[in-house]
DNA sequence: CATTATTGAATGAGCATTCAATCAATGCAA
DNA sequence: TTGCATTGATTGAATGCTCATTCAATAATG
């Protein structure tokens, strides 16, 4: 049976809801690329799947959810034609899987940041900020293919779901946290619930902004961005960054 | 600004169709002449681009890049399949077009704001994030069209060359602006130009939060995060605005 | 009458999907 | 170990569908 049917996919959706991650963890990696025997004409499901899509990413960054075809995929991958509906069926799910993918993995990525940072509240929202700016999550490519995502996110009740419980999930998270941070600090004006429409805009907004003019700044000040007005809001919980005057 | 200030694109369509042509041309309209019958068959070239370009965005909000066709548009402006290739040469040519009348129309909305605004820094600034959430601009259609090009990976260089003139234009005044108001207050500690990021990073993220969870909050409360936003980096020049307490 | 706008059937290109044939790996028996 | 059978993986040509584009015919306009 293939990787994916719907009832698969709902459940993954029901695990990341609950933090629960099924299979392999994304931080033991399965190898896609570079096998240890290059010559093996045929490997595990796992290891085509996983092949198949990094090589949809590929695409979906180079061409677009539009310009990505079977042909675009499995030439990315040096595979034939006839192996994605092998492996998934039919495109709509290799599609699917691919966002899944994206999904768990940045959700790993923050949840796993939240939950190994400092006790206090401070410490631990500057973790899911420091998050979305890791080298394995904020890649060009990546970020390509969220917003193709995004885009078709309206219609797509699938992608939206998925996108949606992720959401929510580090929305509630950081609300509580910035309750308590605003508590601790008797900070008056912006109550949480509003800092973290900020944090959640500000997410989507500057990965918007690394993707369509990438020569503006990176990864790095992207995050002391957020850092920035963490700190005008919280200024006892967190420090202003120093910003380089520009040429 | 511009003809029909309050006309949504349903009411827009129909006065094209019937040769009104309300809201056809951003800051004038087109004229038709006003003898002729409601129904005619042949209309004006300019009359008949506006009016697919108006198909166009309905569709991309209903169905998508992907799934908008020359069908689907022509259905939706009531015309037959030829029409589109006569008028634009090519769907290709149709798409950009719509994403470069988005852009004017947003163009034009935030300048005519920034130059009625009153003198100060302040206020202009203001009025630039207010043009962001002007009914006109702000609809859940618009904002499905505007995310669905962003998404188009492919053809990110074409679009970006569409739009990035205006942008960087936009960018350059609010970094300007945030000079002005910095030296004025004299605030310490984040520079104009990380403000001016900030700001461009919350209009496109707000956006896509509205968008994405429109029963979250709406285009005025939209406006009133990035004014206490404002009212955090420039408190002598912004004042905090009132959120109430949720439930 | 000349010009311009519009129609919609026809064309052909591109695409997802299918599937019969082929190949590789593993298990099993001798 | 070798030969053989079974299972699973892979290929790529064939199929049929959707869609952008073309264009000859037709209608409106002036």
């Amino acid at each position: 049976m293939g990787a994916g049917s719907d009832s698969d996919l709902a459940q993954a959706l029901n695990d990341l809801r609950t933090g629960k991650l099924r299979g392999a963890s994304m931080s033991q990696s399965i190898e896609a690329s570079p096998k240890t025997n290059a010559r093996r004409r045929t490997a595990s499901k796992e290891v085509r799947c996983q092949q198949l899509i990094n090589a949809t990413i590929d695409s979906i960054a180079r061409n677009g959810i539009g310009g990505t075809t079977m042909s675009t995929v499995t030439e990315s991958a040096g595979l034939s034609m006839g192996i994605v509906n092998f492996h998934f069926q039919s495109k709509q799910n290799l599609l699917e899987e691919t966002l899944l993918y994206l999904a768990k993995e940045h959700h790993e990525q923050w949840l796993a940041a939240f939950e190994s940072a400092g006790m206090s509240a401070s410490d631990k929202l500057l973790a899911i900020v420091d998050a979305h700016f890791h080298p394995r999550i904020c890649t060009p490519k990546k970020l390509a293919v969220w917003f193709a995502f995004f885009g078709e996110a309206g219609r797509r009740k699938v992608y939206r779901k998925l996108i949606e419980d992720i959401d929510r999930e580090r929305y509630t998270i950081a609300q509580d946290l910035c309750q308590q941070i605003g508590e601790e600090g008797a900070y008056q004006g912006l109550p949480p619930r509003q800092v973290a429409n900020i944090l959640e805009a500000l997410y989507d907004g500057i990965w918007l902004e690394l993707l369509a003019y990438p020569e503006n700044y990176g990864r790095l000040e992207a995050r002391d961005h957020i850092t920035a007005f963490l700190s005008k809001v919280y200024p006892k919980h967190f420090q202003m960054p120093e910003f380089k005057q520009d040429a």
